[in-house]
DNA sequence: ACCGAAGTTGTATCAC
DNA sequence: GTGATACAACTTCGGT
């Protein structure tokens, strides 16, 4: 077994949590690096002519469930017509 | 009229959109599964006794922190700069 | 006239800034607490049965051009048939 | 199903939703005035020989440390809420 | 399962 | 027009 019961709660904790925070603090220093290249990506695409706005709002639906989409449509239509806006 | 067929649907078509589209998709799923492995410390840690809570305020105060500094650190090139001394 | 220069970039500059500063930081919180206002609105509507999330939709379009409106969703359909989402 | 007819346009109908509407668009309306009133106070300052750059900066650092100073408040307050001191 | 809070993502504004 | 910054919206998470 690895890890006694005084390592896990008792005298050590501190540098148990340390440990923790430093793992967690790595893996968003990552995360923000991969956020980082997605930014580029829609540069990239922007300066290929496209539009970016739209191209985030197609990534939205294709990750949403798409009967969810559509309902979500549909509410929302009922409330443009009820303030006859459609 | 603001923006062509052209320019909204890029030069050079749809393969290219499909190709961006792709790759921002999987640079999101990379984002996503360290997102997971963020949760995933997390979780460890709460099973070690610790509070999730007051972890997240901890890191959260920690970036506060680095990103004051940061700010303070080009406010002060900014002055710098502006005596031509940088 | 008020405000010679000597007031304006002299040695009374920083007491000028505090001002300057006071009376951002005091509308912020004036805007905040409107913002506020505006979300209890929201918890309001929930509380009633609505869908927010449709509700701010319906806002945001209501506040848009009504053409730009259209164009938007004009390219968005384009990107969505040139994946054959549509 | 999830939602109704009834639960997603509110059993009260579309009066209330433009009620709501309203009350919601018209405090949106007042902060956008601060807003503006925000920007008014940047321009005078600007007129006044300062940095509004700058100025931002230090907004935001004031604002970090009022925000930094209450993240640690309440983590005291948990800290003592689990020894049972408060 | 819900609710409030927290964090993340997306949008608009502003200075350059 | 572009990049940075600030603002607002949406999602997620932990607690109840």
């Amino acid at each position: 077994m690895t890890g006694t019961y005084q390592e896990k709660v008792g005298g050590n904790s501190a540098g148990n949590l340390k440990s923790f925070i430093d793992r967690i603090e790595n893996l968003a220093e990552e995360k923000q690096a991969i956020a980082d290249d997605i930014k580029e990506v829609y540069s990239e695409a922007k300066g290929g002519g496209f539009d970016v706005k739209q191209m985030r709002r197609l990534v939205t639906i294709r990750k949403m469930d798409r009967d969810k989409w559509r309902e979500e449509q549909d509410t929302l239509d009922l409330y443009l017509q009820s303030l006859g806006l459609l």
